[in-house]
DNA sequence: CAAAAAGATTGACAATAGTCAATAAATCAT
DNA sequence: ATGATTTATTGACTATTGTCAATCTTTTTG
């Protein structure tokens, strides 16, 4: 198994030589360039990703080409256009991997052969997913409650390589705020 | 079993009578009146909270007195504060039934119960843990890509109840807008 | 390495939304 | 029911943020 995911899944699922046959199976490697478009919008989003090197980035572009950033996925974190992947529905997103980057792929058949075949395997998954769902909710928080220099600042204390790594571009859409807008604020500041 | 939990569960989970008494022991009933808080933010949210009738707001307060709606449950849904129900650490969201209420309150440790005990109930919270992070999802989509007019109309597409049930004050604050906005985008559009 | 492309900054202006204050309407509790 | 309290609306003004455009800087790629 790959050391990124057997140090993702830690001592939070012990695996039989058998089991950890079974997950490296699953998890197949793809190579990403910069830029590369994983996910069409309109196409159904059929895998999880697992992110070993570089990232993925998923948005949303209105017809006047706006781009907003609706999740980004760093080194040893997984994830997809999940509305899409769980509901088996178009994506209303795409995802990108704005750097060239190594992933573990996982399809929707091969999570559910995981999570019906390896005990345990269902509650790390579902852990991880109150993790994912609490980070979306104090995401909500900051943008109903703060104003874009607030969100900001609680950014570069939470998830500073987002702002390190990322172009200013993605950065303002992430925080749902214009590029200017994000200028002006780093400048002041 | 309260037949509102039984058709909750529906058809997601078939019971044995052993373990459908379980679960009837593990939610205790409680009725709220208006207004009443439930948890105070400070404290931890140690229950979850199936709503029979009326509703459930979690919403933040700041130093000004200001508030915002983080989350609505309305009937036959089930919530908390859940990043502190979770990581058991004090809340910075309080929960109040903002109309009398009639619920069914689970304790964290009843949870676990029921996880570890009845086969399937892990995969049924699972799965409704995934399309509550879906919708949490779909709504950073709105307050990422929408100004508040649109935000307002999707409300009223998707959620109607809230705008009908709840007063402008709630509406305006889990929009993120203040109730002067809202008041003019309904009399405007 | 150089030309080209993409990204970042800044200014001027417009639009959106917030704040404060006054009044009107609706709702609650006795 | 009615007085009290809360909630909603409206106006005037301010503040924040967005848009468009120009310029400057960085990065990419042949």
């Amino acid at each position: 198994m790959h050391p990124a995911l057997k140090q993702h899944i830690g001592d939070k699922l012990i695996l039989s030589p058998e089991h950890e046959l079974l997950v490296d199976n699953c998890f197949k490697t793809r190579l990403t360039k910069r830029n590369e478009i994983l996910v069409e919008k309109g196409s159904i989003a059929r895998h999880l990703y697992f992110v070993v090197k570089g990232c993925l980035r998923v948005f949303l572009t209105d017809d006047d080409g706006n781009e907003s950033t609706r999740f980004l996925i760093f080194e040893g974190r997984m994830g997809t256009a999940f509305p899409s992947f769980i509901l088996k529905e178009p994506s209303v997103a795409s995802i990108q991997s704005p750097e060239p980057s190594e992933l573990l792929v996982l399809s929707y058949a091969d999570r559910d052969l995981l999570l019906n075949e390896i005990p345990g395997f269902e509650t790390m998954y579902r852990l991880g997913l109150e993790l994912d769902y609490i980070a979306s909710i104090q995401r909500i928080e900051s943008l109903i409650t703060m104003d874009s220099k607030a969100r900001y600042n609680i950014l570069m204390q939470t998830q500073p390589e987002i702002i390190k790594r990322l172009p200013n571009k993605i950065v303002a859409d992430y925080l749902g705020i214009s590029q200017e807008t994000l200028s002006r604020l780093k400048s002041k500041k």
